[in-house]
DNA sequence: ACTATTAATCGTAATATTGCAATAAAGTAA
DNA sequence: TTACTTTATTGCAATATTACGATTAATAGT
């Protein structure tokens, strides 16, 4: 069916799949790591640095907008993006508070 | 296509979206979770707790099992599973790195 | 207005993922 | 052996994702 059954996760459970499902792509997380290393970046840079066709970029970068990691600015005829710090500091508590979650008695099979 | 191109990414950026791709889904999250709360847990247990059919839990739990996030053994006609504690923090320093990266000069648009 | 540049959108093809019924496998107990 | 319990596997249908060519905006420069 391919449709996940969000109604019978809690939030939590649907928040961390939808954050985690944004960084299951290479390109994305490509995408993400070259934001953070110039700052800022147009799309035709992307383009050019990963070796995607520019609609398969401009539509990576838009699911990292809707989730509101990134935001983008147009800037003339070019559109410059950069990293959302805020919604990424939500992002990255929700995440660690599931990474970090006690593994003194793991292991136990 | 529906094909990550992986030949074309680091294979940081592929590991880190393979680890993510595993968080990707409500059920696999609730998984991880119900198996930190009760430290193990049969497969019985999850099919029951969490909502779906047993082919579909166990296809989750083969999917976690094959990233080497839990671990499974048999126990009688039952199966207990538990988590890898060692893989889990191998994965947690993964994603921290990419998660903890400098927010500074972000917001530059 | 015309042209060039850049990014978004549309349409579509290919592949991946999810979910489950049916069945098989593997163990336990009588 | 037979019946029972539990989990894995198979096969398949439905949906999602990825990728890109073609086209369409949107802006800038002439």
């Amino acid at each position: 069916m391919g449709l996940a059954k969000t109604e019978m996760f809690t939030d939590l459970q649907n928040e961390i799949a939808l954050f985690a499902k944004a960084f299951g792509h290479p390109a994305r997380v490509a995408i993400l790591q070259h934001l953070f290393k110039l700052n800022s970046c147009v799309c035709g840079d992307l383009v050019n640095e990963i070796g995607l066709a520019q609609p398969t970029i401009s539509q990576h970068l838009k699911e990292l907008k809707l989730l509101g990691l990134i935001k983008g600015n147009v800037e003339g005829t070019s559109v410059c993006y950069c990293i959302n710090s805020d919604n990424w500091t939500i992002m990255k508590e929700v995440m660690s508070r599931f990474l970090d979650q006690d593994l003194s008695k793991a292991d136990c099979c």
